[in-house]
DNA sequence: AATCCATTCAACCGCCTGGGT
DNA sequence: GACCCAGGCGGTTGAATGGAT
């Protein structure tokens, strides 16, 4: 069978689209729905090739779409996205309604990718430029060392927490959450270790350097209690959405996981542990709450 | 006013994937 | 399993635009 060809050679237009074909296409469209494509300038009388027409459809002409500046909001789940998919245009774009992938992609080559370099944050990688990686694992050794010995005792208690932990934030009220972000005080060192990372990038270093979630959230975070791991190095969406889920939006998970939550990484035979801050330990309801989900389980 | 340069963004291109045969 | 097709995707291009000189 001979293939037939996306755009005849001859004979068919390229570039801006007139008013007029526009018309045609959105008319075109109404009568006869979306698909059939490769046919569909023939038929609608226009002289495109069918993959032009989709994208001008899909791009521009879609009575959907959300035309004009991205709002603060918009920007601020773009980079959280990004952070998690990457350049998957079209899967940061599904989670931003009226916005088409190309847009996205645009907006993002031409201002976003700027702000965070101008940041001193790497847009692919969404850490810090600056960092050294040779001294990132150095820094990192030394304080892995010293939480080992301070977590000798709890080893097992550990591994345990940290498959309830998986669970527990399906579950904790975000009242009960708000409450240990609203605890404040010195994020101690001796962290429990409770929040599994075993389905996340594996963070290498307690960096007091920038991240694209500092920088969305306009504020300072306590860099001795800032783990690099906040949403941006999962490489599994699910785990954002999870956590989607429970606070709302993006933003606010990130921020609260990169601030509050986790201390560092911390090793125990070969398996990997978020160190939660002390203080939620110290919080009743947090602690009533855990306590629950453990008895269900 | 004219020219140059940088930026933006609509559109194109080539590749990939999933479904149908 | 092999092949074809339609649609989708991400990277790139280039015309349009605006600001600087």
């Amino acid at each position: 069978m001979v293939r037939t060809p996306c755009c005849r050679a001859e004979g068919l237009k390229k570039g801006v689209w007139t008013q007029e074909e526009d018309q045609k296409l959105i008319a075109h469209v109404q009568r006869h729905g979306e698909g059939g494509w490769r046919t569909l300038p023939d038929k609608a009388g226009l002289k495109r090739c069918g993959k032009s027409c989709r994208l001008r459809w899909a791009n521009y002409l879609r009575p959907d779409i959300k035309r004009g500046d991205f709002s603060q909001e918009e920007e601020d789940s773009m980079i959280n996205l990004h952070a998690v998919h990457g350049n998957k245009w079209s899967a940061i774009a599904r989670r931003l309604p009226g916005r088409t992938d190309n847009e996205i992609k645009n907006h993002w080559n031409t201002h976003i990718k700027k702000r965070l370099i101008k940041k001193g944050i790497d847009p692919v990688t969404h850490k810090s430029l600056l960092d050294n990686l040779e001294e990132k694992s150095t820094v990192h050794q030394e304080k892995d060392d010293q939480k080992s010995k301070d977590n000798k005792s709890s080893r097992s208690s550990a591994r345990f927490l940290n498959k309830v932990a998986n669970r527990f934030g399906q579950r904790v009220s975000q009242s009960v959450l708000s409450d240990i972000i609203g605890s404040g005080g010195s994020l101690t060192s001796h962290a429990t270790p409770i929040i599994s990372s075993s389905e996340c990038e594996r963070s290498t270093s307690s960096s007091s350097t920038p991240t694209s979630s500092d920088l969305l959230t306009n504020q300072s975070i306590n860099v001795d209690a800032t783990t690099p791991l906040s949403s941006s190095t999962c490489s599994d969406s699910s785990d954002l959405f999870l956590y989607d889920d429970i606070f709302g939006d993006i933003e606010d998970t990130t921020r609260l996981i990169s601030s509050r939550f986790l201390s560092n990484v911390v090793s125990h035979d070969g398996e990997e542990f978020l160190m939660l801050d002390g203080s939620c330990l110290e919080n009743t309801s947090f602690m009533r709450e855990l306590t629950m989900i453990l008895q269900e389980d």
